[in-house]
DNA sequence: CGTATGCGCAACCAAAGGTTGCCTGTTGCT
DNA sequence: AGCAACAGGCAACCTTTGGTTGCGCATACG
């Protein structure tokens, strides 16, 4: 039952600076690490490796234009992405509700028996 | 439209071992540091340390007996944590299909007009 | 044509994940 | 009661990762 999940998609996913990433390159439909670091409490080597990392696991990718790299969400991985979180979110959340419903009903025998 | 996230939770979520001792200790009801150990490719120790951040993030908690500790899964905590990452994964998605609607919008648009 | 700007590289630092070694306390068996 | 076995906590250490500063190079632009 358990979910096969990719583990780079997921790590590159849970870092909280590279969320807002990604959701300012969706919002903005592209940017370079100079104008995302404007919008990041960080600075612009620490986004340009965040975008490393979001380009080796897929989710971005760079068009080199001048001087500058736009960078881009992949949306296809990226939806491989989303994917894969819901997925996990519900199996969990299966897992919660079989778990809550064999409490019940161990409390159901323990109410039907006699005091211990 | 953000999702406001506790970067904690996510985080504790976000270790592919802290995954796997979730859903260990959810399919078991319960274990110990030696117990999961066993059952993941880390030594007890860096199970017993993550533990310690499962249980910060109140997403554990341990019941001492005996010379052991059983840690259980926090079932409202982690409910809480499998909510957060659904409206997450929510929120890219309509992201993503509002991006599609546009992109559709500019093809369209643009069949529409003379060639350049 | 020179200056400003965007980027990559290198050195360095702190925190996180992992290991080994050791010590303490509980258990359980003679 | 006494001792071996076992679970767990602590400390030292290593490696990776996220972050910084400083620098050099290339491209754009007045």
């Amino acid at each position: 039952m358990s979910v096969i999940v990719d583990d780079e998609l997921w790590s590159a996913v849970g870092d909280p600076i590279r969320r807002r990433m990604l959701d300012l390159l969706l919002t903005d439909g592209g940017g370079t690490a100079t104008t995302l670091s404007e919008r990041l409490p960080v600075t612009r080597q620490a986004v340009a490796k965040h975008l490393g990392v979001l380009d080796r696991a897929g989710l971005v990718h760079a068009t080199p234009s001048g001087r500058e790299r736009i960078y881009a969400v992949d949306e296809a991985q990226f939806a491989r992405a989303v994917a894969q979180l819901s997925s996990v979110g519900a199996a969990w959340d299966a897992r919660l509700r079989r778990i809550k419903r064999i409490a019940e009903a161990i409390q159901l025998s323990r109410d039907s028996r006699p005091e211990t």
